[in-house]
DNA sequence: ACCCAGGGTCATA
DNA sequence: TATGACCATGGG
C-alpha cells in the first residue's frame, strides 16, 4: 500500500527534523486527562495557565478535584476558555474515574473497552479519549486532530476534509506497527511541525509538485513523500 | 478589530 | 447523516 510507505516516510522525515518530543507534557496520568479536556479547541499556552492554577490550589488530584463545585473549578480553569463547559466535563470525568475505583484500576482494561467507556463520558469525544488512551495509558491508539487532517489533506493522502475520525485513525493504525512510543512521537511531531512551521498562514505559498515525489513547500519547510 | 487555537454537544431538518 | 450554534480566553 502506497499510503503505508507515505506515512512511514513522513514519520522519518519529522523525527529526523525535530527529534523526540517527550509527550505528554504532564507529571501524572490524571494531569494528562485534565490537559486533554482543557486543550479542546484551545491553545496549549492557555491550558498551561489553567493547569498552573490547579496545581497552585492543590487540585490536580482526582479526589480533590472531584470535591470542587463546578463554579470554583471553572474559576481555576478560566484561562483555558469555555470554562463552564470544561468544568462540567472535568467533573464528569472525575466522577467516572472515581466510580471505577481510580485510575490504577483502569490499567487492566482492554483498550477497546476502555475507549468505549471513555466515549460514554459526556464531554469526552474521539480525540480526547485517544489522547487519554495513548498518553495516560500508553495504549497503541493513534490520535487524529485538526493538524493531522490538514497535513494529510495537503499531502494529498485524503480528499478534502475526510469526515470520519475513525477512517483516518484506521489509516494510521493499519500503516504502522502498534507501538505506543511510535504513536506517541508521531502525533506529537505532527503538532510540533504544524504549530511551528506549517501554520495556516505560512502555507499560502504551497505547491504540490507531481513527479517522483509529492512535495509540500511552505516557505519555511519541506516535507517530501513517495509518489502515489 | 479580526482570526485562531492539540473539540464536543445539542437542536434541528 | 449532516449542518449550524454555542461555548470563551489570550496571543498574533
Amino acid at each position: 500500500m502506497a499510503t503505508t510507505i507515505a506515512l512511514v516516510t513522513l514519520y522519518q522525515r519529522l523525527y529526523d527534523a525535530y527529534g523526540p518530543q517527550h509527550w505528554w507534557p504532564a507529571e501524572t496520568p490524571f494531569e494528562v486527562m485534565v490537559g486533554a479536556v482543557l486543550t479542546q479547541n484551545t491553545a496549549w499556552t492557555n491550558v498551561e495557565k489553567a493547569i498552573s492554577n490547579l496545581q497552585k490550589a492543590d487540585k490536580m488530584k482526582l479526589e480533590l478535584m472531584k470535591k470542587l463545585t463546578e463554579r470554583r473549578l471553572a474559576r481555576l480553569i478560566r484561562p483555558a476558555g469555555y470554562f463552564n463547559v470544561k468544568a462540567r466535563r472535568l467533573k464528569n470525568l472525575c466522577c467516572w474515574l472515581s466510580k471505577q475505583g481510580g485510575i490504577e484500576e483502569l490499567s487492566s482494561w482492554p483498550s477497546e473497552e476502555l475507549r468505549t467507556a471513555l466515549l460514554e463520558v459526556n464531554g469526552i469525544g474521539p480525540e480526547t479519549a485517544d489522547d487519554i488512551l495513548l498518553y495516560a495509558f500508553e495504549r497503541p491508539v493513534f490520535v487524529i486532530d485538526t493538524y493531522t487532517r490538514r497535513l494529510m489533506k495537503r499531502l494529498g493522502l485524503i480528499e478534502e476534509e475526510e469526515k470520519k475520525y475513525e477512517v483516518l485513525r484506521a489509516l494510521f493504525e493499519r500503516a504502522l506497527d502498534p507501538e505506543p512510543y511510535l504513536f506517541n512521537e508521531y502525533h506529537a511531531l505532527i503538532v510540533r511541525h504544524s504549530k511551528e512551521k506549517c501554520s495556516r498562514e505560512s502555507m499560502t505559498g504551497r505547491r504540490v509538485i507531481p513527479g517522483s515525489n509529492m512535495l509540500i513547500d511552505c516557505r519555511h519547510c519541506k516535507v517530501e513523500l513517495p509518489f502515489e
